[in-house]
DNA sequence: TTGTACGCGTTATCAT
DNA sequence: ATGATAACGCGTACAA
């Protein structure tokens, strides 16, 4: 295909490859001359370097390898796009990996970036169904050969490796405080797997929300999903039918919302007034619906940023600290007065 | 990092080089014997192979490359993921590139990819804002180059590419016949840019329609967009100024129907009653819009299967005949009766 | 079946 | 500043 290498370059420039390669390599030791007839050789021949044997000499790629759960997920493809700006803005290519939730789909990918010698790589970790939180076999061997390596989103907790997360608390508080000056007193949680640290540090933040109000956490009021659609789906369900219904509920990501606002639709609730809801990320679904669902939301962009700029300090053998962005709070009309009478048999608000 | 090569490898089984590469690499030519211990030297030293050197020498990398236009389109990342798992039933890893709507990003990224030697390549060919439909120069390059490529989505007017794109006429006749029987006779359309072979094909398609239903194309009731939110909000503005409103509005993409549907709830309308809208996309934000929209969509799955299909073909030097996939019409709540008296000081339908 | 030797395209080294 | 040479890690003719 494209057989025209670094010696034809030379050739036609009437230098040595090896002067061509420095010519095209930005390297300051070339006579003037010697860099405008190389460089209109390469030009005129329409020389492109094969990255393989640049690479395979040279051990570096200039590339970054970024591991995502989920394409589809808005959340992760904002994050995605932030980390290519920045990455791009650094003179970095950014390999976008997809585990689709799968922890075969992760490894595979893993090993094949770590064959193809990126400089780093930024994941979302995903910890496996059976051990929580745990690295898979090869997320352990990534860890082992050194490359630099941040985890965003997401941490694991048998793993030292540098990473960028995201705060709850401070929107969770302001999110239950809320409620709670709208008269709610039962509020239940629709959370995220155990596996990922965020289902955990957000159902954490979420009962220490419920504390700094003075109110009482409560595990029947918590529905454990998957992140996934269906299983927002299944928490709505559970919510609609739960013996003595609270009146608002907090859902851990926008997927699962998805799919608990479709069922609450299909039966009837009206959102606001029935009961009100709060969920994790601030994507378009969610502000379509009507009304408008609050949103507890991540600043995605200085996520993607703050996670470039750390694997680049690891890259560059630099001390790098943890990162955690703060929560934002976003009231909508999502969220309105408790119902003043039960909606079922029993009364209103507990103790 | 990870230092070990096969010649590691090779040591430690207590044979050659070649030997080992052989077992590594599947060559029948191995004995038993060898194999076992090559085998289990690798999987005890770790054995990764280097992808770059093992491409130099091979000529293949078992890699495409996927260039969409912008990763935090649903339509494209349900692409991407369609693509991505098709490639990797075949044994290929996908590259996912976001030329952001961007000529220089799409440039970057074809340079990046030509010079990693992918196998093969599935493009959504970005128009220049200058030239409509033609390719930018350096994918021409990358066609000179005669790489194995398909366009998927849209295609390129000054270039002979395979592709696999969808129609939209058999939708928006259903849609448009649908809206008539509903007493719309005023149908306004919000498009996409012209660089865009899709955006020209909806257009077309859509007064292709008109004309079938009876109904008269006027090049007044067209909005051109750039299939961005802004415009679509830019385009639900000129609707409601229209000083003689249609009844109904067509628009071409989904982040377009979004900026609009978010002028037009600001602006207190009510869709389906007021006005009814039709939406190419099938995505969450518009099934989530109370009332839910009507929606156009394409077969994505189908889309990304046939892509990477199409380009094994082409890989393998078959001739591949392009593919046209349909598209169909869902109506929903969106689309309602037609205003009986018009909502301005004019009077209602038209001849 | 196995080993030796060479080359893929590039850059680092060491001369000059 | 430039050129000759070796080497990156791997696969494959060729010879044995």
């Amino acid at each position: 295909m494209n057989a025209v290498t670094i010696k034809d370059v030379a050739h036609a420039a009437g230098v040595s490859p090896a002067t061509a390669s420095r010519v095209l390599s930005g390297n300051p030791a070339t006579s003037p001359e010697a860099r405008e007839r190389v460089e209109a050789a390469a030009k005129n021949l329409n020389f492109l370097p094969n990255a393989q044997a640049r690479s395979l000499r040279s051990t570096k790629t200039d590339t970054i390898a970024l591991l995502i759960s989920d394409v589809r997920n808005p959340y992760f493809s904002d994050l995605a796009h932030a980390v290519e700006q920045h990455a791009r803005a650094a003179g970095l290519m950014t390999f976008i990996g997809n585990a689709n939730e799968d922890a075969a789909q992760q490894d595979d990918f893993l090993a094949t970036m770590l064959s193809r010698r990126v400089d780093g790589m930024i994941v979302v970790p995903q910890g496996l169904g059976e051990q929580a939180g745990n690295a898979s076999d090869m997320l352990r061997r990534v860890v082992d050969s050194k490359i630099p390596m941040v985890f965003v989103d997401r941490t694991l907790s048998d793993v030292s490796i540098p990473h960028v997360t995201a705060e709850s608390h401070a929107a969770l508080g302001q999110a239950v405080a809320t409620l709670k000056a709208h008269g709610h007193r039962r509020i239940a949680f629709i959370g995220g797997p155990e596996h990922a640290s965020t289902a955990l540090e957000r159902h954490q933040a979420f009962d220490a929300a419920l504390e700094a109000n003075g109110l009482s956490t409560n595990p029947d009021l918590h529905f454990a999903g998957d992140f996934r659609p269906a299983s927002g789906a299944d928490g709505a369900r559970w919510f609609l039918a739960n013996e003595h219904r609270p009146t608002a509920v907090v859902i851990a990501d926008a997927p699962m919302a998805i799919g608990a606002l479709r069922v609450w639709r299909e039966a009837g609730a009206r959102i606001g007034t029935d009961f009100s809801v709060v969920s994790f990320d601030e994507v378009d679904a969610l502000l379509m619906h009507e009304p408008p669902i609050a949103t507890i939301s991540h600043d995605l962009e200085a996520m993607g940023r703050a996670a470039v700029q750390a694997l680049r300090s690891v890259m560059n053998k630099e001390a790098v600290a943890p990162v955690e962005l703060n929560s934002s709070f976003t009231l909508r009309a999502s969220v309105g007065a408790a119902p003043e009478k039960g909606n079922h048999m029993e009364g209103t608000a507990r103790s």
